[in-house]
DNA sequence: CGGCCTGTTGAAGACATTCAAATGGTGTGG
DNA sequence: CCACACCATTTGAATGTCTTCAACAGGCCG
């Protein structure tokens, strides 16, 4: 169990992470740099989500906490144990990897071919699925905390941080959000904002 | 063993796919698409490169033939067999999966942050060093032929073809490149190149 | 209170797209 | 064998979206 702060690494581009861990409470970024300042996060741990696989791949990426973050950590050694006494464990990470490489690709589809207006959608609808997931009533407006500053979701979001402000606005205006505080959110019309995703129907979210 | 033609229909999104199985010959992309007719090519299949998961997961895009394709498929049966015989090989399938997930990941960065000069750089980039790791001499000149049309190279780079050709003719033009036939390349200058695809040194470089 | 950081808003500019037309190569039919 | 049609690709000009540059507002902390 270990904690990090606000933008605190928790581990860079190149370690070899030798641990598997799961997020307890916050959130992180796993981003890419160009060298010159340009990034892309290529994507979120959110809570439940799994940070390394066993093996201890070299990472291609940073890990950055971008809120309070609290991850549970499982030594190597204690790995190898759960492995070797649970040999379904292997299946649930390949699973869980392929749930990735799947929330991967549709991430390339809002990187690739999607307006701004549509990027920050999906973002949110992304949010709001979570949300849902986790219990709220979809009838009712869903309420959270975007866990990423507007940097951080331009950055994610592949565009910059006044499109991302503009947008939100534009969405704003348009009634289809209210913006309590900085970083909250309340999602008036579900229904609406997945039409402003560009998304056919409910087509594959990312997690 | 199983043989395609050009454009013909691997499997759609949300079929079950129960084989696993590797490509032979040819090439195929995995591709989404956004109703309104907006296409992203998610991933490309070329030879040696695996289609599907043991455990038959339901397929979240399409996957189609760019060239005549052969597949060497395994029946479930059969894979269910050697996986008993061969524990190492779910490792293995879990490396390569992480390696998928590895190439999505950098592809972000090329859809999300780079201008259309350097993705089509990245791209010839990835095509060329698929000929280099397969024995190529990096030190001459590096001749390949594209896997994929204008229209789907747009697709795979989240841009329009007439940009794609603008920026190949704007390659060749400053001596990045030669354009022998309408789908060979030259690259005559490898290091730069790399230059052009705006990554710092050799940073992890799709699949 | 003043400084700093994050976020918003405005105006000008750049890059990629869109619309349009021309080129080139391939295959078919006369 | 040549003419023609068709397709992918290239090239050109105008448009639009997002970015860039700039200024301002609000919140938080010293």
């Amino acid at each position: 169990m270990r904690s990090y702060g606000t933008g605190e690494a928790v581990a860079r581009a190149g370690d070899r992470l030798e641990v598997v861990a799961t997020v307890v409470s916050g959130s992180a970024t796993l981003s890419r740099g160009l060298e010159d300042g340009r990034t892309q996060i290529v994507g979120l741990l959110l809570p439940a989500n799994l940070l390394g696989r066993p093996g201890g791949q070299r990472l291609a990426h940073d890990v950055v906490a971008t809120t309070p973050l609290t991850l549970c950590t499982i030594r190597p050694h204690d790995l190898a144990g759960l492995r070797a006494s649970q040999p379904a464990l292997d299946a649930r990470f390949l699973e869980m990897t392929i749930a990735d490489l799947e929330a991967a690709r549709n991430w390339m589809t809002v990187l690739g071919r999607k307006t701004a207006r549509e990027r920050v959608a999906s973002f949110l609808m992304m949010l709001a699925h979570r949300e849902v997931v986790a219990g709220a009533d979809p009838n009712r407006p869903v309420s959270f905390d975007l866990p990423l500053t507007r940097e951080q979701a331009a950055d994610y979001l592949g565009l910059t941080i006044e499109t991302v402000s503009r947008q939100l606005t534009g969405l704003k205006r348009d009634g289809v959000i209210e913006l309590p505080t900085k970083r909250g959110v309340k999602v008036l019309d579900l229904e609406r904002l997945l039409i402003e995703t560009g998304d056919d129907a409910d087509g594959g979210l990312p997690t």
